[in-house]
DNA sequence: GAGAATTGCGAGAGCGTTCTCGCAAACCGT
DNA sequence: ACGGTTTGCGAGAACGCTCTCGCAATTCTC
């Protein structure tokens, strides 16, 4: 097995007995050059196997055509899967490639992440921050002035594009629609990054989307019709022992809630989980509602009522958001997509 | 804003006074080169912020430190989401990036996501590939003689390392199970690409695990103790649609089965989902077993029976055979990581 | 048909690195 | 004190490409 050096724009040259420069013009479609030597050049081009050399490339003309996308979490979960799908496509359509890191939540893991990013010379990132106040690494000088999409959460300096959902009208709406059906013992389990197991007391909350779901869930507790009679809040490490546990604990308090409302879907297939060890059925004894749709939370039975956030929009315009800023047209827009709720039914009607 | 050109090695060389090799040397830790002169130039670059550009220094080194993987589908399928994850876990474990591409089983995507891994200079591919058949685009030399691993299923020519799952026993395991529980009227719905709605006549399978499941479920039922008494065969398209009107079809058909074996979770919803409409029980009127397991098949209630193949294990080693290939020890392996029955609830005991 | 404009192409620099080569200085051994 | 080895570093080429510049050939203009 012969070591094959790869074919090179020079080889293309000699073969078809042009300048390289001529050959770059040829395949890569600039500057003034003869229609017969562009086909006559990639004849020869296709012929030898000429793959051109994206790196070399990339480094002369000092564009990559790559965005790089720093998320929280993997694809596991039902928000970034469908995100980093949208992100892709979309990234495809408009001539990208993505670069993809996660950084499960850890600000250390995130400025690694954000320097490869840079070292891999990307065009522009789309990211989702760790942390709303821990952005020291993130400032315009940090990240060489390249052009920034926030998605999902924003950051306390709004000095980026910033694309979220209404999260917090969806919350109150959620609430709302629970007590019109009778709820008047609501739980709250809520997913907080970097706490230990869960916790009654409301502890600092890093990211503003669940901040604002908890601020969403207060506000429908404020303005519905008939006071709740009993309002119990968690907080909860993102882990499904914590989240077992926090379950547990609703369940066996003095005054169970007839409804939980979970801040994502950790939480949700637990509360699935631990209903179902007891026996306890969802949408007649227990109720449900919680963030982001999925396939499987359509198709459950009952089907699970939940807060659709518009992923796929929320991605595709990031995407656009950012090559309209690669391509010269800087603005920093704020921009919050809104969120609705869908009902199925994993809410009993109680009146 | 100034338009920052990015810090170069030159810059680091003059602000530190030495010439841009040893700074090199002193960056990246090689040849000979005195401690002293190490600590001065890291305090150097860092104090301009300087980042290595990772084009520029792959593009000497003839190495990138990246993988290409090249799946079929994207991460909202349950198995390759998994392995997804496990891939750029254990690839960052090794010191290696991930640039991913799905092909949605195209074999023309599939063409053009190997070239565009290769244009970039990939030290190696991971790939899914969409057809056993079509492979004319994956021959050494097209790859120009990259090391490469194949996952998930098998080309008919095991030219490269392969890693695939028993999913021809544990299908076979599946349906004796259910056949011990006394079911006699067994319904299998399989997911073939590239058909039209659905079909009782064998397609055409062109990706081998899916042949291999298939396979095992016939070996089931000729293996089985009690023959069963009706058996229904569907191959159907893997969309949203089709699998509904053919889980409508076959609970529809004289002899209803009273189990349903999906091959894979696109099927399984369409189960559920269907059965739900009619208000038919899963593991009470109604069995199902699938393939992969998933958070949710687990939290269900009842829970979901599975075959559950081990696909982070299968991602790991992926990577592992990929970077030792890459790292010059070439060895084409078949290997096989076996698969397993998970039994929860969605089997009803008829006798 | 002579000057002006246009077209097509080659030469060569440069993108930011790595890495071989060679040279001077420092260190040995006897 | 002197030849030999080791150490530290600079010069400069190379990776494969893009892109400006300039020159020759062609086409246009009146």
């Amino acid at each position: 097995m012969a070591t094959n050096r790869n074919v090179t724009i020079n080889d293309v040259a000699a073969a078809s007995g042009v300048s390289r420069a001529t050959v770059s013009r040829a395949l890569s479609g600039y500057g003034r050059i003869n229609q017969a030597t562009i086909d006559h050049v990639h004849k020869v081009a296709e012929s030898l196997g000429y793959k051109q050399n994206a790196l070399a490339a990339a480094l002369r003309a000092g564009k990559t055509k790559t965005i790089g996308l720093v998320v929280i979490s993997d694809f596991t979960n039902a928000f970034f899967d469908r995100a980093t799908k949208a992100i892709i496509d979309q990234a495809k359509e408009l001539g990208y490639r993505v670069l993809i890191s996660h950084t499960d939540e850890d600000v250390e893991v995130e400025k690694i992440a954000v320097d490869t990013m840079l070292s891999n010379q990307v065009d522009g990132l789309i990211l989702v921050p760790s942390s709303t106040k821990k952005h020291s690494h993130l400032t315009p000088k940090k990240l060489g002035n390249k052009p920034v999409v926030i998605i999902d959460r924003k950051l306390d300096t709004p000095r980026y594009t910033t694309i979220t959902t209404g999260d917090e009208v969806a919350a109150e709406e959620a609430v709302l629609h629970a007590v019109e059906n009778g709820h008047s013992a609501l739980g709250f389990l809520i997913a907080v990054p970097g706490i230990d197991g869960f916790t009654k007391a409301q502890p600092e909350i890093p990211i503003t989307s669940v901040q604002e779901r908890a601020d969403g869930f207060l506000s429908g507790v404020k303005n519905s019709k008939p006071k709740p009679k009993s309002v119990s809040w968690l907080y909860c490490e993102d882990t499904e022992e914590a989240a077992n546990a926090a379950v547990v604990s609703l369940l066996d308090s003095p005054k169970p809630p007839s409804i939980i409302f979970t801040s994502n879907n950790d939480m949700l297939l637990a509360v699935l989980k631990v209903a179902g060890d007891r026996g306890i059925k969802i949408g007649k004894d227990l109720s449900v509602i919680s963030f982001d749709d999925s396939p499987w939370a359509a198709a459950m039975v009952p089907g699970i009522t939940v807060v659709a956030r518009p992923v796929e929009d929320l991605g595709h315009l990031a995407v656009t958001e950012l090559v309209s800023a690669i391509e010269g047209k800087p603005n920093h827009r704020q921009i919050v997509l809104p969120a609705h709720l869908i009902k199925r039914g994993s809410v009993a009607k109680l009146k």
